[in-house]
DNA sequence: ATCCTTATTGATAATGATTATCATTATCAA
DNA sequence: TTGATAATGATAATCATTATCAATAAGGAT
């Protein structure tokens, strides 16, 4: 408990840290918006960052909810998560890259290595004669605490 | 050349018989989002299959369009295909649940099996505690045409 | 601590994609 | 051929995102 609590303040200070060595000027707003996904172990979109920061900061504009990502994601602090419903919103990534495992039930966003797919990419790449660069790869599933429900 | 040539067309014929034996029924704007899509080789959004099908029938109208792809969807014909800049393009499933191998200059869309996938996921569902019911995996890159470019 | 440049902000309007509404039209079974 | 009704296209409405712009505030220089 503790433990990811740690963590979690650590990711704060690291984006914090982040804009303002790009030279970004740390405001409230930013700060806000980042407090509510630095610490968010599920994916929210603009309009779900927009009304938790609001609760502490009341004059936050939404626009600047989408300044924020943006700036976050050009810093690949944080990644798209794509979804069958959607794709517009955000994660905090621990690295740049990451593979994903999202819960169908309460959201919950985890993190997984995926090196085993390089023989998978090696003969995909032979069979169709693609270069392949990038690869995408998510699980769907449901989390310890939303199977035993 | 030709080979291919049949497979298009055996295509569009199994949907038409798909959306015949569900009880929809064949009407001019359906068959010719359906002869756009069937035929192309990589994923079309719903602006671009609008375009490309009044030339056949000017009267189209893009709402239509939208109405037929998800009768396409609803009957896994076609699947939607995510790409980091968005998400609204469309491509012709051979089968329900396939993974997807893009070209990034051209768009060419192919598929592959991804069989090895289950030591990863068999992995990953103990390591993380979840029940992982649905997968998605798409590699990225350039199709033998553009990488010689 | 104060000033000043300018990045950043919020309000507003504009855009782009998709969905809802509804009177008219066309499909297809009887 | 007819008739119930599924499907259509035009229009308006909605939702998410982006552009505009005058006002504000961050933070280095003084």
């Amino acid at each position: 408990m503790n433990e990811s609590k740690i963590c979690y303040e650590d990711r704060r200070e690291n984006w914090i840290d982040s804009l303002r060595s790009r030279g970004y000027r740390l405001t409230e707003p930013r700060q806000v918006v980042i407090d509510v996904l630095a610490y968010s172990s599920r994916a929210l979109n603009a309009a779900e960052i927009y009304d938790s920061a609001r609760k502490k900061y009341s004059s936050l504009g939404l626009v600047s909810v989408y300044r924020t990502l943006e700036k976050l994601e050009e810093l690949e602090l944080i990644q798209k998560v794509h979804h069958p419903d959607g794709c517009q919103s955000y994660i905090a990534g621990f690295t740049g890259h990451q593979h994903l495992l999202l819960c169908n039930e309460c959201g919950l966003t985890a993190f997984f290595e995926g090196d085993d797919l390089v023989p998978l990419i090696d003969n995909v790449s032979s069979d169709s004669g693609f270069d392949i660069q990038d690869h995408w790869l998510q699980f769907f599933g449901l989390c310890s605490n939303c199977k035993s429900v």
